[in-house]
RNA sequence: GGGGUCGUAGUUCAGCUGGUUAGAACGCCGGCCUGUCACGCCGGAGGUCGCGAGUUCGAGUCUCGUCGGCCCCGCCA
């Protein structure tokens, strides 16, 4: 028998050439059949199950097992009977005829039937974490991300980076996400915070010389939840020295390759760019969803004069633009309704809709606009008999928002995305500033340290607005996997920098002054990427949740249904840290 | 911070315009069964309708509040 653990089978290791062995095996309980005088009892370990029989002296054992008992069997390996073989299991072909078993630990009734079908509630699985993960695609989920992380590894080790862990317990930075802080103990009414990102660190490693950096590095944000974002979430952090944007596309197109095809996705040698304007103008959206059409089209001239004020203004003081949904004009009034409610939230009072049909053009702004205007509207978007316009005139950035959202809501709503095809992108050129109406003034749309396109330098002062980033974001299937950008290395350009944020030289110091005297000795130029790990395996997981393919994730209010976090502490805690709450 | 939605046996749900004993399926318990794999058949137990107020002769159902899950907007350099 077994020697050692290690060398025990796992349940799902068995198959007709293990015929006759003597073997042990322990796993969890998944399943009694209980035919009389033979018991049939599934198996189960992280690797699949196999059917136990219980016959003969052994039927009063089988009788007693229930779901999640723990137990080691031994017993032989024998091959079922003619015709009873099972085609959905790997070790669908054999059994184990049991001839010893020992219940490790019983277990209670669980509270849902661990089985990938299970109906339970997420709020259930989560309450009951240890249950839910037993279940296989629970399992592959974390044993995929186990192996991309593996890979990632040894990819990055052939391109001779160095990993190399950063704090965990750091220093705040504003201007970013909000901070989760820690309270220090020994410097009463200072904390520390949790890093949104290694960002400095790994800047600092450059000019420490390390040259080409990555860690499988935890991140943490205090915003609100989504179901594709987590209070820590995992970044695969890249960051290198004398580089350009090219050798990072060249670098994640490598890596791509190397892991997406575990999952029978084959990324093409060298993804599309897109300008970030021409994102925007396309499809609404700086990480857009390639893979259907409903690009979005430009109405503006057919604005002008057209007799309809309301489209004549919105095309004065913002856009007007529409998306053509072919074979759209099946679309009834209550659906259309829908998709006026649909566009609110994004800032737009609604969708002016135009139908082409046989009987001529729908439209509620038929009236304003007569026959002839609808049709120079439908004309301009190339609409066929049988079509639906759907435009949405506003502030330019609504316009996007809305469109951008109804786009990808249309696309799954008539189910046009293809399911086999995976798109991968590189978006560039983005805006290096942003603008705050609220505090009238720029922010950095990417970080602070974000280079400038050289040939927008000249604008930093005149027109900071319209300067563009040597930022770069590498979307797949309409999410954002990962981001980037080429660093400023001139104390020059940093100080133009700080300058068009208003930030001036004591902020500065104060905020990030020990990365900038670094600086001061010897700056390699560089530039990275981060990568949204946890995105990333949903996405080859084919999940529409992160939570499903963390561990132990979070609910949307931030809180851990496992061990109830957070709470509150004792009062002798808070003492100690000079807190009152 | 805002909007939407859900909360009823262990679980997933049904429960109409407020009305008498709150149902189903799965699971669980007991019995029968030697080739099942969602085994089958027979029987049984199991409910503070999230919590708290209110309206009403009467509330699972209506109203308000509150707690929790999920989705979205804002937010997320």
């Amino acid at each position: 028998m077994t020697q050692r653990a290690w060398d025990r089978p796992w349940c799902a290791s068995f198959n007709v050439e293990n015929l006759e062995q003597k073997v042990e095996v322990v796993g969890w309980i998944r399943r009694r059949r209980d035919l009389g005088g033979l018991v049939f009892v599934d198996l189960r370990d992280r690797t699949g199950i196999v059917q136990l029989v219980f016959e003969t002296e052994m039927l009063s054992y089988g009788e007693k097992l229930s779901p999640e008992d723990v137990v080691r069997v031994e017993g032989t390996i024998r091959r079922r009977a003619e015709g009873q073989a099972n085609p959905d299991l790997p070790t669908g072909e054999i059994e184990i005829r049991v001839s010893g078993c020992e219940v490790l630990t019983s277990a209670e009734t669980p509270p849902f039937v661990v089985e990938d079908d299970t109906n339970a509630s997420e709020e259930l699985r989560l309450k009951h974490r240890a249950l839910d993960l037993r279940r296989p695609k629970m399992v592959s989920n974390l044993i995929l991300r186990h192996r991309v992380v593996a890979e990632a590894r040894r990819f990055f080790d052939e391109m001779e980076f160095l990993e190399v862990e950063t704090p965990i317990l750091t220093r705040s930075t504003p201007e970013g996400a909000r901070d989760f802080l820690v309270p220090s103990r020994v410097h009463k009414g200072e904390f520390y915070a949790l890093p949104q990102s290694p960002q400095l660190f790994k800047q600092m490693l450059q000019v420490a010389g390390v040259g080409r950096y990555v860690q499988i590095a935890r991140c943490f944000r205090d915003e609100d939840l989504r179901a594709d974002r987590q209070p820590e979430f995992t970044q695969i952090d890249v960051e290198a020295s004398f580089i350009t944007e090219e050798d990072i596309f060249f670098l994640i197109e490598r890596l791509f390759g190397c892991i997406f095809p575990m999952v029978g996705i084959d990324p093409p040698e060298t993804f599309p760019r897109l300008s970030y304007a021409e994102c925007m103008e396309r499809f609404g959206s700086d990480r857009p969803d390639t893979r259907f059409g409903l690009e979005l089209v430009e109405l503006g001239p057919q604005c002008e004069g057209c007799g309809f004020r309301v489209l004549e203004s919105a095309a004065e003081e913002g856009r007007v633009k529409g998306i053509l949904l072919p074979g759209g004009a099946d679309y009834s009034r209550k659906q259309l309704d829908g998709l006026a409610e649909f566009v609110k939230p994004y800032g737009a009072a609604g969708v002016l809709w135009f139908k082409l049909t046989a009987d001529g053009v729908g439209s509620p702004a038929k009236k304003a606009l007569g026959e002839d205007g609808c049709r120079r509207f439908l004309e301009a978007a190339g609409a066929g008999e049988g079509d639906l316009l759907l435009v949405v005139g506003a502030p330019e950035r609504v316009v996007f928002a809305a469109l951008g959202a109804l786009r990808v809501h249309l696309a799954g709503e008539r189910d046009l995305i293809p399911k086999d095809r995976h798109d991968f992108l590189w978006v560039t050129d983005f805006p290096l500033l942003e603008h705050s109406p609220d505090d009238d003034r720029y922010f950095a749309m990417h970080h602070p340290f974000t280079a400038p396109l050289p040939e927008d330098e000249a604008l930093m002062e005149s027109d900071p607005g319209v300067v563009r980033a040597r930022a770069y974001d590498v979307v797949m299937d309409g999410v954002e996997l990962g981001g980037g950008s080429i660093r400023i290395h001139s104390a020059q350009l940093q100080r133009q920098m700080f300058a068009a944020l208003g930030i001036d030289a004591a902020e500065a110091d104060e905020r990030f002054g020990f990365l900038l005297e670094a600086f001061r000795y010897g700056v390699p130029p560089h530039g990275g990427i981060a990568l949204g790990l946890d995105r990333m395996i949903m996405l080859m997981a084919g999940r529409d949740s992160i939570r499903d393919v963390i561990a132990f994730p979070k609910t949307t209010s931030a809180s851990c249904l496992l061990t109830e976090a957070p709470s509150g502490v004792d009062e002798d805690q808070l003492k100690e840290l000079g807190l009152k709450v």
